[in-house]
DNA sequence: CGTGCGAACCTTATGGTTCGCACGGTGCCATAAT
């Protein structure tokens, strides 16, 4: 018996690596792809952490086309799903189709044909698409063996607020008949992991994650008080330094207003954000490709699709909301492996626009409304309904649902109507939900002090980063300001004003008493819970809590006051106090 | 939370300050108006 499954096993990384060769021209495969292959025809859930470039999409190509039914891939955008079926090679590998309000319904109707005849291997949709009875109804009846979302950490980071429909995939799963679920991404540190895994509700999942570090990407950071400074500083740089590049900035009005001052000194410079017509964006992400455009300043709208492999430089004119969305970000550089830069320009003042996005909660009153209309029915009720009595918008009623239902108050059945779940008001049920939407307002503003820790570090700027996304690194790394001014002289970067941390002037923490919470450790607080250790660095730590998010502590401060005690099992329910 | 803009105001004729207010990011889909 175990000969046959090793001969078995054997088997299925032989058909995989034909597969790949015969149809798509691979002809070799990376390990973190075959394994990740090997676990979605074992029918096993997976989840793959892989950069971009390191061929995430051939994982679903290949295993879905070993798969008998057609495989449904979830793309957070219309343009992506076009060029992602554009990728495919015209001769030999299967046909793919997308289903979205973008084009005519005739060839809508003729996707949904091909793939219920068998004619189509890959449905590209939207989570929104998966929002319509009808979309999960003909999905079911397709037969669907391997679903797919690309782009996972949308699901964590979109799906809160902005695009609520990434919250209610799981639910979408069930429905088209529970296939294996293959999640995507090239960028999310542990807690994001944790929370693609939970909110797709997968089994068991397989976890491939290959390494994040790139080392050929710089990293600096140069704070500001003025912003003038500021602006001099970014306009300069991305004037001096080799092309192309990108510049992020916070709002659409700065991407006008650097992309025409760059013009002004006769760079080959476009702004680029979702203010723009169609044309226009298109316009410029084709040039930008195609090599015509040497710098594009951009909102966090450029960023997805982005297939270029030189990108010299990212630039960022503010800080942005979290080091998750950071690094994706400066991922975009150096893809080629050469040398690239990426350097956040920081003005302590710029943070408050990112606050306030993490602060702004959907209104107690929404929930109450919410709430009201699902308690008071007799049985369950569909999203739409409560859309059209409410006057609420739909995304509004979706968000509000998806925290009812996270607060236990609610729940979906199996043909995607809510209903209460008995024994609560609706006025508990809207007040659970608002602490919930509180939890993760906490843990949004959290993330935010992670940027702005990674900005007044001390120390080695790729251990804090590498150790925000759960990997350990041992500086110095020689491609940082930090590591690069560390010199004999020791003096700090340039622009950096280094903030009081008790360290001796410059020099690099000793390895410190740390080891007593080694990254990874649980931990619980006196205040504020279980939690888990993220990082170390110098004398302190950093540490995830279910309900407070990041927190930065002081190994000096909790010394010897109890505050802090390692648990033996992993946070789950209230274990006994040590 | 921070910024920028216009109105109001003050003081006195052309310019300056202060105050209040609105605005700020990411995309799908459906629907209405041309």
């Amino acid at each position: 018996m175990p000969q046959d499954k090793a001969r078995k096993d054997r088997g299925v990384a032989d058909r995989v690596r034909r597969t790949a060769a015969d149809v798509f021209g691979w002809r070799e495969l990376r390990p973190g792809q075959l394994t990740a292959m090997e676990a979605v025809l074992a029918g096993r859930d997976t989840l793959a952490v892989m950069p971009t470039g390191a061929g995430k999409s051939a994982v679903y190509q290949v295993a879905g086309m070993l798969l008998p039914g057609p495989t449904v891939v979830v793309s957070p955008l219309i343009a992506l799903q076009r060029d992602q079926i554009a990728g495919l090679p015209s001769h030999g590998a299967p046909d793919a189709v997308a289903v979205n309000s973008a084009q005519p319904a005739g060839e809508t109707e003729a996707a949904w044909e091909a793939v219920r005849h068998g004619d189509a291997e890959y449905l590209f949709l939207s989570p929104e698409q998966l929002a319509k009875d009808e979309v999960t109804e003909r999905l079911a009846q397709a037969g669907p063996s391997l679903f797919v979302v690309d782009e996972a950490q949308c699901v964590a980071a979109w799906g809160h607020d902005f695009r609520p429909d990434y919250l209610r995939l799981a639910q979408a799963i069930q429905r088209v008949g529970r296939p294996t679920v293959l999640a995507l991404t090239a960028t999310a540190a542990p807690p994001v992991r944790e929370e693609i895994v939970q909110r797709l509700d997968m089994a068991d999942p397989a976890l491939v994650v290959a390494g994040f570090d790139r080392p050929n990407i710089t990293l600096e950071v140069r704070r500001f008080q003025q912003d003038a400074d500021k602006r001099r500083a970014v306009v300069e740089r991305a004037a001096a330094e080799p092309k192309p590049g990108i510049v992020y900035t916070a709002t659409r009005r700065d991407a006008e207003e650097y992309a025409a001052e760059l013009a002004a000194l006769g760079l080959s410079a476009a702004a680029y954000h979702a203010g723009l017509a169609g044309g226009e964006r298109s316009r410029v992400h084709d040039a930008f490709l195609a090599g015509e455009t040497d710098v594009v300043v951009a909102t966090s709208a450029f960023g997805m699709g982005i297939d270029k492999e030189d990108v010299r430089f990212v630039l960022h004119a503010s800080v942005p909301g979290s080091l998750d969305a950071y690094y994706q970000e400066i991922g975009r550089a150096g893809r080629d492996g050469a040398p690239a830069v990426a350097v956040l320009h920081h003005r302590p003042q710029d943070s408050g626009l990112q606050r306030l996005f993490a602060t702004r909660a959907p209104d107690e009153e929404t929930l109450g409304e919410v709430a009201e209309q699902i308690h008071d029915q007799d049985g369950a009720v569909a999203l739409d309904e409560v859309g059209e009595r409410t006057d609420l918008s739909r995304r509004r009623v979706t968000a509000a649902a998806n925290l009812l239902e996270q607060a236990g108050a609610a729940r979906t059945d199996a043909d995607g109507q809510v209903r209460p779940v008995p024994g609560t008001t609706a006025e508990e049920a809207a007040a659970r939900a608002a602490e919930e939407a509180r939890a993760r307002r906490r843990l949004e503003r959290s993330r935010l002090e992670m940027v702005l820790a990674y900005a007044d570090t001390t120390g080695c700027r790729r251990r804090f980063l590498l150790g925000y996304f759960g990997e350990p690194y041992d500086p110095p790394c020689d491609a940082c300001d930090v590591c690069r001014s560390a010199g004999p002289a020791g003096s700090a970067a340039e622009g950096t004003v280094v903030e009081g941390a008790g360290n001796a002037g410059g020099a690099r923490p000793a390895h410190p008493a740390a080891s007593a919470y080694p990254v990874g450790t649980p931990v619980r607080h006196g205040e504020w819970g279980d939690g888990t250790v993220m990082s170390e660095e110098g004398d302190r730590i950093t540490v995830l809590f279910d309900s407070m998010g990041y927190r930065t502590l002081s190994l000096a401060a909790i010394a010897g006051k109890g505050l802090l005690t390692t648990r033996t099992e992993p946070a789950d329910g209230p274990g006994d106090r040590s």
